[in-house]
RNA sequence: CGCGGGAUGGAGCAGCCAGGUAGCUCGUCAGGCUCAUAACCUGAAGGUCGUAGGUUCAAAUCCUACUCCCGCAACCA
């Protein structure tokens, strides 16, 4: 079983550009391996506790679990519109989740692992949050964006991770795909070297957060965000889950043989999941062997900055979706961005993508090929005569660019795989310049040789079929569909050999996949 | 000496970990083709791979120093 997560979102706010791609690439991995014929189960969902929600609900005069149930549908909304065919979700409100934390926390407490302590320093009335030095201004006074700054003392519950960090620093050193890319782990070794001593603060008073999950063993507290959002990868797995409370059979998910994948973004790895989250689980009783990996990917940017509410200019993927379609905005994102890296985001890119690689080259790769086969052959395609040194060649090109787009998904690199396919679709295009089927078609003594050539073209588009579907699954159902290539929401990575279309099969009406996006330029 | 990333023809990137004729896409220019979504194909111009050293028979790739840009510095994917 391929078990693979994405972070949940917090629901403070509606979804940008960088939810959308994350979503979207535990879409494409996740249908990849279904692909490959792995079983999978695919989890994303939402974080809809803590106090920015409350903050946020009780200026919109609203009880918080109704404020995040509406924007839990915008995400809901957003992930159905874009394709993202998870398998589980989750929602930190749930019940199961809510008794997961706690039989967590139960278990912790009880073998020592959490204490109760005061502390107190500068504490901000109005931002609701204690402050550290850092959050001093130039001066060395707290700035008036704090309001009134108060000295204030305060107990509450922490996580024993000081306990923890030895062990981390010994697992790090020693897997190798703990951490990917590489360059991350070097960047959490680090700060781990700096920040080893310290526990981890778990709960809050209830006077200040009463929008969490309470503690089991101290009804004054709710659980700060770590021991409530991180448990998500677990409690929706099925872990520690009564047997009917519909969750999937956790042993089955979480196992040795395949780990499970975290995919998250590089704000996110350190500290949260590449301390936190691997100590938790460490001090949970989980072995090394059964520690996830996590694929940390980089930021969309705009113009080289990054994105933020304050600057404004969040791009809105749904408007996205709709302005330039799906196949364009997920195509967009998977190509566009090598994993792991930044890149910047561009509309310019975004319609060059789309109507180079997959209007002109691919969708229309399909349409002559089709085109001419109905035109030529009345539809029906046949094997034809003998094989050429020019066969082999666009054969053996078939075969390189499927290894080469495997290779790549093996590793997450979307982009490459895309590339794979492209390279491909461009070595027909030039066969088919070659070989003249147009001309083949006016000699009477070649139509042999036509139908080869044309069969040529119709395989290859039915493999560039299967290899985009992980991508745009729905474009591909419709190349599949042109093609009348039977049985194509079943074939596998292993039934990808030459002769998906038999001798004799009829094809059906070319109609443009990819129609190319025009943009309208600004009058002057 | 806080940490990490980046610097490659006009633009955007790959290559670097495991050194060996500098690659891709877009753009530009010149041809060709006509089956096709004003699509497709061929060819050309354009780079001393941020700077300065070093190692090596050989460096974009390894090492050292420096410059500039970006991000992070314990809850923004």
């Amino acid at each position: 079983m391929f078990y693979l997560t994405t972070a949940i979102d917090y629901t403070n706010g509606s979804p940008h550009i960088g939810h959308a791609y994350e979503k979207v690439l535990a879409d494409v991995l996740a249908r990849y391996r279904r692909l490959r014929g792995d079983e999978v189960f695919f989890l994303t969902g939402v974080d809809q506790h803590g106090q920015k929600v409350q903050q946020t609900a009780e200026k919109e005069g609203v009880h918080p679990a109704t404020f995040v149930k509406r924007t839990t549908r915008k995400f809901l909304n957003l992930w159905e519109k874009l394709g993202v065919d998870y398998d589980g979700w989750a929602e930190t409100v749930d019940p199961r989740h809510k008794a997961c934390v706690q039989g967590i926390l139960t278990g912790l407490k009880e073998r020592g692992l959490l204490y109760k302590k005061g502390h107190s320093g500068h504490y901000s009335v109005r931002q609701e949050q204690f402050l550290s030095d850092r959050d001093r201004g130039e001066s060395g006074d707290f700035g008036p964006e704090w309001g009134e700054v108060v000295l204030f003392e305060e107990e509450n519950w922490y996580f024993k991770l000081s306990d923890q960090t030895g062990w981390l620093k010994a697992y790090l050193e020693s897997c190798q795909d703990a951490v990917l890319p590489l360059f991350r782990k070097a960047e959490l070794l680090n700060a781990l070297e700096r920040n080893s001593g310290t526990d981890l603060c778990i709960s809050r008073p209830k006077e200040r957060l009463r929008w969490g999950i309470e503690l089991p063993f101290d009804p004054d507290y709710v659980t700060y965000v770590w021991f409530d959002a991180l448990i998500n990868y677990v409690s929706f797995a099925g872990y520690q889950a009564a047997a009917d409370a519909g969750l999937p059979d956790f042993s089955r998910l979480w196992t040795t043989d395949e780990r499970p994948v975290h995919i998250i973004g590089k704000d996110i790895l350190v500290p949260a999941h590449g301390i936190y989250w691997l100590c938790m689980l460490h001090a949970m009783g989980f072995p090394d062997a059964e520690m996830p990996r996590l694929l940390v990917h980089g930021w969309w940017n705009i113009r080289g900055e990054k994105m933020s509410k304050s600057l404004g200019n969040i791009v809105d993927p749904d408007e996205l979706a709709e302005h330039f379609g799906v196949a364009a905005l997920r195509y967009y994102l998977m190509r566009d961005i090598s994993t792991g890296r930044d890149s910047d985001f561009d509309l310019d890119r975004l319609v060059m993508l789309f109507n180079t690689e997959l209007a002109n080259e691919l969708g229309n790769l399909c349409n002559r090929a089709l085109n001419m086969s109905q035109r030529f052959t009345a539809g029906v395609l046949g094997h034809g005569g003998e094989v050429t040194a020019e066969d082999e060649a666009l054969q053996s090109s078939l075969t390189e660019a499927t290894a080469a787009w495997r290779a790549a998904m093996d590793e997450f690199e979307v982009s490459k795989a895309l590339e794979a396919i492209n390279r491909h679709v461009a070595h027909c295009n030039g066969y088919a310049e070659r070989m003249k089927p147009w001309e083949l078609n006016k000699d009477p003594a070649q139509q042999e040789r036509l139908a080869t050539v044309l069969y040529h073209l119709a395989e290859s588009v039915a493999h560039c079929a299967v290899l985009l579907s992980p991508v745009l699954p729905e474009a591909a159902a419709k190349l599949a569909d042109q093609l009348k290539l039977e049985g194509f929401s079943d074939l596998k990575l292993a039934d990808l050999k030459w002769g998906l279309l038999a001798e004799g099969h009829a094809i059906g009406k070319p109609k443009p996949v990819f129609p190319r996006i025009v943009v309208e330029e600004p009058a002057e």
